[in-house]
DNA sequence: CTGGATCCTCAGGGATACTG
DNA sequence: CAGTATCCCTGAGGATCCAG
């Protein structure tokens, strides 16, 4: 990929900003990054995605998912049997978020340093 | 099958969760990201921006320049006169957004490529 | 020009109960 | 276990008007 222009800060293009509103809306919401993180670290059924990312609903949980799955971020694979097993997991699509949630990350750290006065 | 195909990516500690959603936190919202990245471009007035960020209206800037101020984010400098003039701009603390913003952008322009099928 | 004050809408998200 | 169905509420964000 081309990342020739990042080091150009001065030149944020519009199509520029347009890209980074498009990831944004992607990823909005409280809980798509907590429940793909969960997910990096390896294929999962639904309550341990649930009890891995503490305080999400069911209900957030279902839907969070499937639009995760609508942009081919997540996999759902049913197997059939009783009681029902369910396993997502994530796609080559997912591994290329890593550098967005290692940059978070790592922002996060900083950030907390920074305002605690250290 | 193998639920355990856990390739062991950089793992994320809950820790580093924590991080993940304080970074989210102070970056939630809709405006908060293209007003620093109007503000990186170079210091501008409170009109300038309202100009480069297409859509917000002037509550919604006036709300978030004071979270992002309040966050130290950006600095708000005051030049006493008639008509009023107020200048905003970029901290030592908003460059180390810099990774984040690339990492963004990348990937909008990663995930619209992948979508649209290239 | 730079916003503050008000009012309002709507969608994100919580709680609970229920089903195959 | 893996969700769906309801109900409800809060708060982000829009529209408009007003003031220094």
């Amino acid at each position: 990929m081309d990342i020739s222009n990042v080091k150009d800060h001065s030149t944020c293009t519009p199509k520029d900003l347009l890209a980074v509103k498009d990831a944004l809306e992607v990823l909005s919401g409280k809980w798509k990054l907590p429940i793909l993180i969960a997910l990096l670290n390896g294929a999962k059924r639904f309550k341990e995605i649930a009890r891995e990312v503490p305080g999400i609903s069911d209900r957030m949980l279902s839907k969070e998912l499937k639009e995760l799955e609508s942009h081919q971020l997540v996999i759902r694979k049913v197997i059939d049997a009783f009681p029902p097993v369910v396993e997502y997991s994530t796609t080559d699509h997912t591994m290329s978020l890593h550098s967005v949630i290692g940059a978070l990350k790592d922002w996060g750290y900083h950030h907390r340093k920074h305002i605690m006065g250290f």
